[in-house]
DNA sequence: ATGTAGGCGCTACGCCGACAA
DNA sequence: TTGTCGGCGTAGCGCCTACAT
């Protein structure tokens, strides 16, 4: 065969019973992606799930789909189930949620009590890559950083001329991988030599892709992929018509709606322009306890490209923060690890980048189909001129408005040592009730 | 990269404006499979669409999906549209038509006259390899079996030693792949050469997969591929789950019936268990006009699989048979061809093969949420124990019983010159009131 | 007629520093 | 610190025939 399967030994596909690791599971989602804790109650947005069909099989919803009027635009949910799970093929990663519609007395009363979820495992100790070309060309292996390397990768014996080890990984499928870890040149570098190329062509990687490495609890070292946003990667729907798919989500969540009975969803955090599933507690803050008017100014996280990122730093436009999430894996890290603050509050930083912007309408997205629904509610225009390909319309609870005073201080005094960069705006405090959201 | 691309143009994937020939991808399709003639009528089977998804995501519909009262087991349609299709990650086709129920007066008027529908093209100068270990190894080339390579590809130039050519044939999606097209060893063979390599790879062909080149009437080489059945070829439902995609086909066909509005479905003969959009002649004829019973013996065609074909022939207890759009194929290729009408028949038979069996019973398939549905509702037995993973149900028009006399005799006297092998029952005569059928 | 294997030339894979950036 | 390149040794790709079925 041509693509060589050394170091892949395949697993039962079918079971599947194994479960797969939460930190690796959202180390490969991305910094920004959060699950609602099971048990908690969230709300369901029909309107972004069909975004995330929409995104996947490329096509826009069609006009001739007929309504369904008993279906509101948000359903709010207890959510019994959540698993984690990843894409054969791709390795892409998605969650299977379970959910079941409130009845209506039990919605009245999920608008009183604040909910207090988990906050997701986020993983600690793990580094991700993006791909150069030396990375994924035949001829070399895979350069690791060096602060990478060091923390995550065991220690190599340095008597040995050159120092090198063999490191076992095993991939979100629970695949074993082996790759010659090895410490040589001049200047001396860590290098992943054989076993990485056989990796590298088994999984497809291109430049820009990323690779994880992280460690679980057995002390095994995990692999995993984050591939770069592709324009548009088709999913092969040879099999059902998109109109169907739209179809079936609505008609799944309206008979669950209806009979207040179970249904499940699958959240595909790469493929979706936006969460669906929103804790409600997130929810109800945003929307009933924030006030936004048109002109008012906000900004909104978003993933980290390394490139427009430097871009955005060079043009001094760009401003840093650190928001909810953020804390917890703060705190957590500085407990694990012993390295200094502001090295690690700079470090997390470098995954995320927030783009300013001003509102400039609240309005239905879609006034004929989903009447009086807060999904995408928001106009907005983007500060950045680069910001071309970003969504013209938001939610409530994706951004963080600016002209309101912060109702608490920060229980975390985070003050950069270097002076704040001029002509950014101060940051300003951040909130600590966020109700236990992400 | 690692997967060369050589050979290899890439075309605008969104695009897809290209019409697929449809020869190749009949051929691509297999023997057996047919698409009934757009403007014509057919009945839509919601079960069978079903089975299509439950095979593609190897999932069974849970019980809990709700029930469409309002859904009958079989929709008849109007046949508005039929476009081919190609996957663009595997190169699967599938059909893509756009059906509309008819409403109850012309349901009724359906069942008077008998329509003449246009036998689907299918191909006639092609040839197709199930590629064999040597084939798909990296250590050699691809051998073409001699008939073949003298039968469709361009003639060589016996005055170069050795004879040798490039041989340019487009693909599914259009893209170009070159071949070096040789004629050498001891004894004389027909070999590509040159290029092979990259297209098996780039295919991802393995052992068992077919390859097949056609003509097209631009005079152009045209390649397609017809993967080995694997175990299950999981669709990756990353972002829908499988219940969604069952309710999604039940909602579309529902509404469709409700309103009756057009609706679109996918039909990819290669997942599918069973063809699910029926010419309606064909359904009329095998529920209205054909009379079965339980006990009574029949025979139904399958495609062949050398290796299972060999070892029943072996066994002397496969029956092969001509049936139906066999017969237009066979006259098409007499006059084409120069060819002895007997080596074309075993040519042809050669893609078939017959199981016979008993019928046991005939029932409804889902009592609860399909009553009254002819969707496989003739339980059967197979007389070969080899048989052992056939459907043990299957519909009425796939079957062909044999109890009842032919009514018409044959306009296409077929003899055989050598004797009929012992121990097989007698051929019966070939029906002529296929109705145009396949 | 055609699947497989041995022989063997040569491409390109992949391991190594040397350089910048 | 790390991306890319020139260098090179060699595995394995791929073209040929021989042989068996």
């Amino acid at each position: 065969m041509r693509l060589s399967s050394a170091g892949f030994s395949p697993q039962p596909p079918e079971g599947e019973k194994r479960v797969l690791n939460s930190e690796l599971w959202h180390a490969c989602a991305g910094p920004l992606v959060s699950l609602p804790a099971v048990g908690s109650r969230v709300v369901y947005f029909p309107q972004g799930h069909s975004e995330q069909v929409a995104a996947s099989t490329n096509k826009e919803v069609d006009a001739h789909i007929p309504n369904y009027p008993s279906l509101p635009p948000q359903l709010i949910c207890q959510l019994h189930n959540v698993t984690m799970h990843a894409d054969i093929e791709t390795d892409e990663v998605y969650a299977q949620m379970t959910l079941q519609p409130l009845n209506p007395q039990e919605q009245k009363d999920a608008y009183l009590p604040a909910e207090l979820g988990t906050p997701s495992k986020q993983p600690t100790n793990y580094f991700c890559k993006t791909l150069t070309a030396s990375d994924t060309s035949t001829h070399g292996g895979f350069s690791v950083p060096r602060r990478a390397a060091e923390k995550v990768f065991p220690p190599l014996d340095f008597s040995l001329q050159p120092p090198a080890q063999e490191l076992i990984a095993r991939d979100l499928h629970d695949n074993e991988w082996k790759f010659r870890h090895i410490f040589r040149g001049q200047p001396k570098r860590h290098l992943l030599t054989t076993g990485w190329s056989v990796f590298v062509s088994a999984k497809r990687l291109v430049a820009g892709d990323s690779v994880l490495f992280i460690w679980n609890e057995k002390n095994q070292l995990l692999l995993g992929i984050r591939r770069a946003n592709r324009p548009q990667t088709v999913m092969p729907s040879s099999v059902l018509s998109s109109d169907s798919m739209h179809l079936g989500l609505l008609a799944a969540a309206a008979h669950a709606a209806a009979t207040n009975s179970r249904f499940t969803i699958f959240y595909n955090p790469r493929a979706s322009p936006s969460e669906f599933v929103i804790p409600l507690a997130k929810y109800i803050k945003a929307v009933y306890h924030t006030r936004v008017s048109v002109g008012m100014r906000f900004r909104m996280l978003f993933e980290t490209e390394e490139s427009s990122v430097r871009r955005e730093l060079q043009m001094g436009c760009v401003v840093k923060d650190v928001k909810n999430v953020l804390l917890h894996n703060i705190e957590s890290q500085i407990e694990r690890l012993s390295v200094g603050k502001l090295q690690l509050v700079s470090m997390i930083l470098d995954s995320y980048v927030s783009y300013m912007g001003t509102i400039t309408g609240i309005s239905d997205l879609d006034p004929v189909r989903w009447p009086n629904s807060h999904w995408r509610s928001v106009k907005v225009g983007w500060d950045e001129s680069t910001a071309g390909d970003r969504q013209p319309r938001v939610s409530l609870w994706e951004i963080e408005p600016l002209t309101t005073f912060p109702m608490y201080s920060s229980p975390f005094p985070l003050r950069l040592k270097r002076p704040w960069p001029p002509g950014l705006p101060a940051f300003h405090g951040i909130k600590e009730d966020d109700l236990g959201m992400n």
